[in-house]
RNA sequence: AGGGGUGUCGCCAAGUUGGUAAGGCACAAGGUUUUGAUCCUUGCAUGCGUUGGUUCGAGUCCAGCCACCCCUGCCA
């Protein structure tokens, strides 16, 4: 565990005894589209930190804005959190059901002088609002009696007036030199349906309201989100001490005494983001929409259903945000980090196969046709444990194409005209002739074997190259798809880019059909992970993949220290 | 221009009350290897945005600059 500056502020709290020993957390996502990488991170740290101390960590969808939210993606965001290996404290909780209670306070607040309905439009309430630089002006509506202010209220609730006739404000200072606290609304009229709450309210609330007093409700401790919040902190802590602590704690969870009850902290940290890939969820949004992907779950997305498809597990996604850290500086992680966490996983835990690529069909002329016979190949070269797998060596095989060169270049260590190399838990092979078609193109190879090099090396002399092979009977048409990075620039979000659909990298993805698998992945399951050697990690794809026809994705490859000496 | 933040190795990121720069990724060089994979070893900031100051001593304290990020939704 790496420390950070949250848990130095929990530990603290955790010595002067301010909560008693409790820590309670929350992730709390709007359902307005799915969760990626970035909320990984807030997901991590929230229900970690829960974990690590011996705390709670509540679910809560932040739903004051139906719409753009809908129970699509309340479950999807369930599946994700569950999917990343992790569960909620007690029942799921949503923002809407505490309306009651919002409701309860927003009538405190007037009563105490401290909001009122103001009914400038919003085109003239921008206007009133003043700019960065320069004060606001008070509201003509500012000075209405609590009586009026209880009225309209009342009937803005009741739905008696139009979308945007008037809306709910607290009364903090149209001067501050923080815009948050130039009297932000807290209540607008929306006569739209609720995915949970239905027709029920025509009023609701907003962020900066209901999220601090949730965040009391359920007696959260630290309150976790990131910096672009910063600013709304003060607000947090106004509405908090405003209402009366008393009625806050009797409306709450009561996990503590209303003698114990201390509000809610919020503090905020970096976001997270990486470069070649954008991390908003209007732009994410917009790829799907446009049919720049093929939907929230492409393999290419930085969704967590998107790296789940691809192959990335729980773990490794875990482990990159505890490597990746939390800070308050704003910093763009290097892909490189996350791809290392997905080979660290799948290096240890994939079970191995071949599979060919490219094929380029291998008759080995002193192998009898009608001989065969039948390998035992380890499934991990470390973990024994992980046992066997059979493979069939026959006369006709299949190799990568690019596992052969005519000419081959310096320190070429594979086939290539009269060299030796070995079929990989097989024989040494030599190539003998090259066969090719009409316009040059090899397809062919004549080699023979060693029948002297199963299991051991051959005497005298040294075969540095090791490659792949399928036989070519048993070998399996399997598709293969190769992704690579969703954009070509390391920052799409550039303004120099302009849009950043610009630069879309066109060979993000690559279909190979008509690659031929090794026969024991007959039975792969959906989902499961294999390292095909020398290529990288694949896994089954979990839509597409049957058992007629299966489909593997790319995770990612292996580390090639060849690519960088041969380029 | 007002407010709020951030600046430690190419990328993340630790740095207790000031005491003489963790770790990971990447990269480089060796070694092992029937995956040019893995693994192992070694290397990789006299420097902590910058300029001054305080101090025996500063990434850590003070002051001034500079750069970048966020804030003018009845979005979250």
């Amino acid at each position: 565990m790496t420390s950070h500056f949250i848990r130095h502020i929990i530990e603290q709290d955790l010595q002067s005894g301010k909560h008693a020993g409790r820590v309670q957390t929350r992730f709390p996502p709007e359902p307005n589209g799915f969760l990626h990488i970035g909320h990984a991170k807030s997901i991590c740290l929230n229900f970690g930190t829960a974990r690590n101390y011996n705390g709670r960590c509540n679910l809560r969808f932040d739903d004051t804005n139906p719409e753009k939210e809908s129970q699509e993606f309340i479950d999807s965001i369930k599946a994700d959190i569950q999917w990343l290996g992790f569960s909620w404290s007690g029942d799921i909780r949503y923002a809407s059901s505490y309306f009651d209670a919002l409701h309860e306070f927003a009538l405190q607040l007037i009563r105490a002088g401290k909001a009122y309905v103001c009914s400038l439009t919003p085109e003239q309430a921008r206007e009133y609002r003043g700019t960065l630089t320069a004060p606001g002006r008070e509201s003509p509506y500012r000075t209405r009696s609590v009586e009026e202010n209880l009225d309209l209220f009342t009937r803005m609730r009741a739905g008696e007036f139009p979308d945007g006739a008037h809306s709910l404000r607290a009364k903090i200072d149209m001067a501050s030199p923080n815009i948050n606290m130039r009297d932000p609304v807290i209540y607008r009229i929306r006569h739209v349906e609720h995915h949970q709450t239905g027709s029920t309210w025509p009023i609701y609330p907003m962020y900066d309201y209901a999220h601090c007093i949730s965040d009391a409700i359920e007696c959260i401790t630290h309150s976790l989100c990131t910096l672009e919040f910063e600013d709304h902190r003060p607000l947090y802590d106004w509405i908090l001490q405003t209402l009366d602590k008393a009625s806050l704690h009797a409306a709450g969870d009561r996990l503590t005494t209303p003698e114990a009850y201390v509000l809610p902290r919020q503090i905020e940290f970096a976001r997270l983001n990486i470069n070649y890939t954008v991390m908003s969820k209007r732009k994410l949004k917009e790829l799907v929409t446009q049919g720049c992907v093929k939907g929230w779950d492409d393999p290419r997305m930085p969704t967590l259903s998107g790296l789940r498809r691809r192959g990335y597990t729980p773990a490794s996604i875990r482990n990159f945000c505890e490597r990746v850290g939390i800070s308050r500086s704003e910093s763009v992680v290097d892909v490189g980090m996350l791809e290392h966490c997905i080979r660290e996983d799948l290096d240890r835990n994939a079970p191995r196969a071949m599979c060919v690529l490219r094929p380029l069909k291998v008759t080995l002329s002193n192998y009898p046709a009608q001989q065969s016979e039948t390998l035992q190949l380890p499934c991990h070269p470390k973990e024994t444990a992980m046992g066997m797998r059979e493979l069939p060596f026959e006369r006709e095989l299949y190799i990568d194409a690019s596992d052969f060169e005519e000419v081959p270049p310096p320190q070429y260590k594979r086939l290539s005209p009269g060299a030796e190399v070995r079929l990989r838990g097989a024989y040494v092979i030599r190539c003998d002739e090259v066969r090719k078609d009409a316009s040059g193109q090899v397809v062919e190879l004549i080699c023979s074997y060693d029948a002297a090099t199963l299991g051991v090396n051959p005497q005298g002399r040294k075969v540095a190259g090791v490659i792949h092979w399928v036989p070519a009977r048993e070998a399996l048409d399997v598709e293969v798809r190769i992704y690579d990075r969703l954009f070509n620039k390391e920052n799409p979000d550039d303004k120099s880019i302009g849009d950043y659909k610009q630069c879309l990298n066109p060979d993000s993805l690559q279909v190979l059909s008509g690659c031929k698998a090794e026969p024991s992945l007959r039975s792969a399951a959906p989902e499961a992970s294999f390292q095909f050697e020398r290529e990288g990690y694949f896994c089954v794809d979990r839509h597409d993949s049957s058992a007629e026809r299966l489909v593997f994705n790319r995770t990612v490859t292996l580390r090639d220290s060849w690519a960088k000496i041969s380029s």
